[in-house]
DNA sequence: GCTAGTTTGTGAATCAATTCACAAGCCCTG
DNA sequence: CAGGGCTTGTGAATTGATTCACAAACTAGC
């Protein structure tokens, strides 16, 4: 298959969120333009960006509301549950435990772990914090797909070559450090202090100053 | 000024970091070379990047450490300390107020907002919750330049309105909506779900399956 | 079942970002 | 102070993403 840009499948994860809006409201059909106006681009954009994966719509009419999410949710893997363990049961680690975003999603949290002792045995948010000890052991049996890296960035680096040497494939990094990964690992970094910047940026580079 | 892309503002900051951790082991000098590497690019890349904002390396040596970290600083308006609300007291924004990346980078947070009543006059980490009532007058009176809204998505459209309406015109959202601003306005948006989302279309469809 | 009115799907054209490639400048050595 | 060895800064070339524009396909109304 072709490879896809980053910023389609973006843009396809928002449109799944309307699309998921008009089921609710009952609506059968919509159209590459309205996707389009809520999601804040254009109609081509949209099907150009559906086209990579096949046509979901009919000419004249536009999109089956019911089947483009579908057609969207399979593409985006989102038909099945994925496992996830966060590694780092600190304040980022329990507000990820708790986000409703990841539930509704399909993902299931199903441990997290950490190396305070006084943490170990203990419960975030209804989820277990096990002992980073028994890691390794845990994932080979319980095989969770991904791994959510919520600690310091000094120790992230080293959590990830142990995540990759247990056998997960994808991570997604909440430390603000670039990290390094084999080829065959995905990894998507989340970097508040970074996102700042941009805004800091923009406020100092717009019109007057 | 010409407009300068997103991605350019991003590896800048990426260069920043690296450049601070020069500095720490008292560096004198690194080659975009050396940039590129730890950052993940090309050197090719770095050097186009600074060259949209100035001259800053010397042929043959490289870039002076410092002198370098300065010019980025500046560039990306950390040269300031800028005050920050965080909007919404819940578990995002715990983990927010007690993030290490902010105040290391010259971010001040001035305050919590939150409507419930149980909440309110509590502190966050050290951070008073205020009454989302008050939230105009304080923004009038300690002129905050930034707000971080977390808070549920069915408040966020309505929230971002009254912080406009306020005076602030950077907000960083961790709301999983797709906010409209209007034109003066940066809106930063970070979603979880849908970084989870790009790592699944990842694993669904990388080789075999 | 014909016509008018929509809306898709997609090549072609444009716009934007990245990479190439090399002259120009600087340091160091002898 | 001349020559060798690096490394920058930047036009030109390339690669990638977005927008344009239109034929093809569908619905609905008559």
């Amino acid at each position: 298959m072709k490879r896809i840009a980053d910023s389609t499948v973006r843009r396809l994860s928002i449109y799944l969120r309307f699309l998921e809006e008009f089921e609710g409201r009952g609506l059968a059909t919509v159209s590459s333009e309205e996707l389009a106006r809520r999601g804040g681009t254009t109609s081509a954009q949209v099907r150009k960006d559906l086209s990579f994966f096949g046509s979901f719509g009919k000419r004249g009419l536009g999109y089956s509301v019911p089947e483009l999410g579908t057609a969207l949710r399979d593409i985006l893997g989102l038909g099945k549950e994925w496992n996830v363990v966060i590694v780092g049961a600190g304040k980022i680690g329990a507000a990820l435990a708790q986000y409703r975003g990841f539930r509704q999603r399909g993902f299931v949290i199903i441990a997290a772990y950490d190396t305070n002792p006084e943490k170990i045995g203990r419960k975030l948010e209804g989820i277990e914090i096990r002992d980073m000890k028994q890691f390794e052991s845990d994932v080979a049996e319980l095989k969770p797909e991904i791994a959510v890296l919520a600690i310091p960035p000094e120790e992230a680096q080293s959590s990830l070559d142990r995540i990759a040497r247990a056998g997960i494939r994808a991570v997604l990094n909440f430390a603000p450090v670039q990290l390094h990964a084999t080829g065959d690992m995905t990894v998507k970094t989340v970097n508040m202090a970074m996102e700042l910047e941009g805004l800091t940026f923009a406020l100092s580079n717009k019109d007057g100053n």
